[in-house]
DNA sequence: TATTTATATTAGACAAAGCTAACTTTTTAT
DNA sequence: ATAAAAAGTTAGCTTTGTCTAATATAAATA
């Protein structure tokens, strides 16, 4: 009954690409690309976790994960985050380190452990991305997504979490200031290709489209 | 260059036992009951830790850590010891507890983690059973490990630190309310079997020798 | 010394998780 | 509607770490 790592691993990449896909459903080749894996492993793993109950899906069809491998899927989200809430409280580590370490943190077992590790950090909301903690009970809210690149001209925001743990993509947040609660005013938007120039702190930067769009928001 | 987990195990094994043996060596068959695995899973093993230079041993003859070999048990048994020191400290384990659960942690690949995670702690110099931490250069004091069994009537001693770490025999010592640092009289000691009655805080309890050789003490 | 017992090794099989190359089905574009 | 492209599957091989059964060597005992 206990899965392996990898199996864990592969659950968490269908949770994430679900929720992305707005069909609520993820292609192999999707999950290949994700995992850095070939599309012929995945679906080896496929069938294996599809006869586990812990996967849904006909033959060349679209997945989904059943109820059960929801629950592994968001159990393994939460201790990954509260690991991570722990490096960057307790360890010194940057935002751009906490998420190589979590990824194998994650895989200990022992429900004790999290469940007072939980209490040790305070019951935290959001990790270190300002991505939700789920609870106990493996519940969650999932909050609007607003992305920079949604705003317009004169608009102002606060930065509520990244979209992406990648380290090049956090350096890079960090090496223009931003940082989680950052405040942020929209001072133009080129037409070509959406490039936005923002103010923050009193200081201007042009961005990216692709970069806004990694960047989530609440207006203010 | 990684070990995997499996390697890193049979390396501390190899350590433990070869520390027990007084040869400064182990055989295959000791390994294989130790690890719970065949010998000839043992044997396979240790042809590849050999190729590596991590073991050292001619056929049908013993066996013994390389430099490197002795290197790498010594920093994982840092960290076991490290983290059994965090879940006892801060995770509120009790000492029966987190052996099973440092033995995951303990792969965990990440010396900032480690070293972060030592200063946390206040560089402890001892686990939560007794047994002396290695520090960052993989140095470490072996202390003369006098057991409760070689002491004579009348002889009072401190409990140091216990041989083992397996749950009923840590759950035994806590029952008859030693912990480390105790106080222990030798009241009586029957000729017959080596059963030793001792006395700690105002109580009396009689144990068998094989308890007694797990107890490490310092005479006082 | 000869025999028995203990210890170590080899051969061959298996499960987990990965790969490449070839093939099938579905989707998209002409 | 057909052809091309993309997505998914199968077959067959590899590595890691395990097993059992058979065999070889070393140690202990008679
Ligand atoms: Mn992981
Ligand atoms: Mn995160
Ligand atoms: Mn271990
Ligand atoms: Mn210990």
């Amino acid at each position: 009954m206990t899965l392996t790592k990898t199996e864990e691993d592969y659950l968490k990449a269908l949770f994430h690409l679900s929720l992305e896909n707005e069909s609520d459903k993820a292609g192999t080749n999707q999950v290949a690309e994700y995992l850095g894996l070939s599309p012929a492993s995945v679906n080896n793993m496929l069938k294996k976790l599809k006869g586990k109950d812990l996967v849904a899906y006909e033959k060349y069809g679209k997945l989904t994960l059943t109820e059960s491998g929801k629950s592994v899927a968001v159990r393994l989200i939460r201790k990954h985050r509260l690991w991570e809430t722990f490096l960057f409280k307790h360890m010194n580590f940057t935002w751009d380190e906490v998420h190589e370490v979590a990824e194998q943190l994650e895989h200990i077992q022992s429900s004790k452990l999290i469940s007072e590790l939980d209490k040790f950090l305070g019951h935290p909301k959001r990790d270190p991305h300002g991505a939700i903690i789920p609870n106990e009970q493996g519940e969650y809210s999932l909050e609007p997504h607003i992305t920079l690149a949604s705003l317009q001209v004169g608009d102002t925001c606060r930065l509520t979490s990244v979209r992406d743990s990648s380290v090049p993509f956090l350096q890079y947040v960090s090496r223009i200031g931003l940082a989680l609660s950052s405040r942020i005013r929209v001072a133009e938007v080129q037409a070509f290709d959406g490039s936005m120039t923002i103010e923050t702190e009193g200081n201007a930067y042009t961005v990216s489209k692709k970069f806004a769009e990694h960047v989530f928001v609440e207006k203010i």
